[in-house]
DNA sequence: GCTACTATCGCAAATCGTTCTCAATAAGGA
DNA sequence: TCCTTATTGAGAACGATTTGCGATAGTAGC
């Protein structure tokens, strides 16, 4: 399996555009942070290691790894977008809680039957999907 | 089956709110849409019908009509959320072709069976949730 | 390797959606 | 009807994202 980078490289050169070091090192820091992840929360990761990527370039990558397949996004909070990294891993769902706002990841095979069932009733070449189920966590139930 | 403004007339009494003639009209606004919504549209349906409604005003409403079970936020595009309402719908999810954008919506049972297990599963009080499946449509595909 | 072309960069200004402030208004209990 | 205070509209403020622009640096061709 290829890695992350070089998938990206390829992307890069089938795109026409050009293989530099800041978006390398925002394709890093995606893959260094093994959760949720933010353009802010990048930002300062790359900061942390003296790498002086400016956000609006960390902003001008976003589209080419969700072009690319290589993160998705994951949810809307607190008035931004968080993203999560796709590629190498197992897909998986969200279940959150409305109350504490945790967020718990699980794998449910039975989605990738949906995905499969509704991609031919509507002729779709189906790449993906998103699933977030919501409720209360055990902590939050009982003080209802 | 009660109607959505008693519905909504219920929750603004039991949290101890007032009824005011503004957050009613946004409430029928919203169900006067039948499709997926954003609180620009909301502003400019209620304008054309010369009800002098702010902006503010529905910002305020909004968070209610989440609270109370009316609406849930279907997507994020352009920049803001898009909400529908979910009172008194079968509960259906989102496909969308990644290329043209045109959301397509479904129904799918068996999405039901995985609330439930992972309800269980993590001990959460599952109250709903967003399936959003994705990739190419026909017309799209064809492009490629 | 050198050159020319131009994509990409960083910075700061601009934009856009959303929230907040505050004075005026009006809901609703006494 | 009166009084208290939640709610409203308007615009300022805010925060995230995008854009404009001059400087920099990939990369294709020599």
């Amino acid at each position: 399996m290829k890695s992350e980078i070089e998938v990206f490289r390829e992307f890069i050169r089938n795109k026409g555009l050009r293989k530099t070091p800041e978006r390398e090192q925002v394709v890093r820091a995606v893959f260094a942070i093994h959760d949720h992840f933010d353009v802010d929360e990048l930002y300062v990761l790359l900061r942390r290691e003296n790498e002086k990527i400016s956000k609006a370039t960390i902003y001008r990558t976003i589209p080419l790894l969700l072009e690319s397949g290589l993160i998705q996004e994951a949810y809307f909070e607190d008035g931004h977008l968080h993203y999560e990294h796709i590629y190498g891993h197992e897909h998986h769902c969200h279940l959150r809680c409305l109350e504490c706002g945790q967020i718990i990841e699980f794998t449910e095979e039975i989605v990738r039957d949906v995905e499969e069932k509704v991609g031919e009733r509507y002729d779709f070449l189906v790449t993906g999907h998103k699933l977030e189920v919501y409720g209360h966590c055990v902590k939050c139930k009982v003080h209802r």
